[in-house]
DNA sequence: ATTGGTGTACGAATATCTTCGTAAACGAAT
DNA sequence: ATTCGTTTACGAAGATATTCGTACACCAAT
């Protein structure tokens, strides 16, 4: 088995998975045809070959077929953190972390939970 | 103009010469061929056309060609960020954040440097 | 049973990325 | 000036990703 790692369009494809939870290709592609532009069968073909590489499951009992993301969005997401860190963050996950911070708005909520994180580490240092 | 966001390969050299500033064709390869495999002469034609697509300034002054980056890490790091808080993470920065911390090791002035950033922006909000 | 709408399957064209063979230029050492 | 090692230039093959035309299946409404 070789590279398994999303391409581009197959993560815009399984970002909608995972955020609407098991859909048609009808679905999908209504979604991202309000950002990007092509037709259906492309999507439709994009979506057969990540069933083949089992990045995606396929319920086809009935006529329309229905898809869900077969890996979790967790991991990928640490799988492309770990490259980007590695390769455009000269390694440091902090320098990624100001960077995201500096430039991406973020709830009180979402800023708290960061802080309360931090405490956590902090006390585990000490203790 | 298109689309000229850096492929994967170029990513890896981009990052070479962001550590190490100006370099020839023959230290980049150097560096990437111990953790990759691949010739020299690909290198070279990858970095090659990273000139042509301007995303390296070429030196030619002197038979060995020198080669800087064009673009600079900060504005890469900001793009790569947007596109993949945006598909991979739902459009939350801060669960970017928070899978970034807790999973890799921050030194304790990296960290801090983290925390006197959101004392910032609380203080901010206050004000 | 014919028609129209919606779906999947398939194959191929296109585009893009990656890799490297080969040739020619150059300079240094003989 | 010949040879050797290093370099750039060029072109093309190979790999991968993206796009879509076309055909066929199915169902529902006429």
């Amino acid at each position: 088995m070789k590279h398994t790692r999303p391409t581009e369009s197959e993560l815009e494809i399984l970002s909608v998975l995972w955020e609407k939870g098991a859909s048609t290709v009808r679905e999908i592609h209504d979604v991202l045809s309000q950002t990007k532009d092509a037709g259906y069968t492309t999507t439709l073909k994009l979506m057969q070959i990540m069933h083949e590489k089992k990045l995606l499951h396929r319920d086809t009992s009935s006529k329309t077929h229905v898809y869900t993301a077969a890996i979790s969005q967790q991991v990928t997401q640490q799988q492309l953190l770990n490259k980007m860190i590695d390769t455009v963050f000269g390694g440091s996950a902090s320098q990624l972390v100001l960077q995201a911070l500096g430039h991406h708005h973020s709830s009180d909520e979402e800023l708290e939970k960061i802080r309360q994180y931090l405490a956590a580490i902090e006390k585990q240092q000490k203790g």
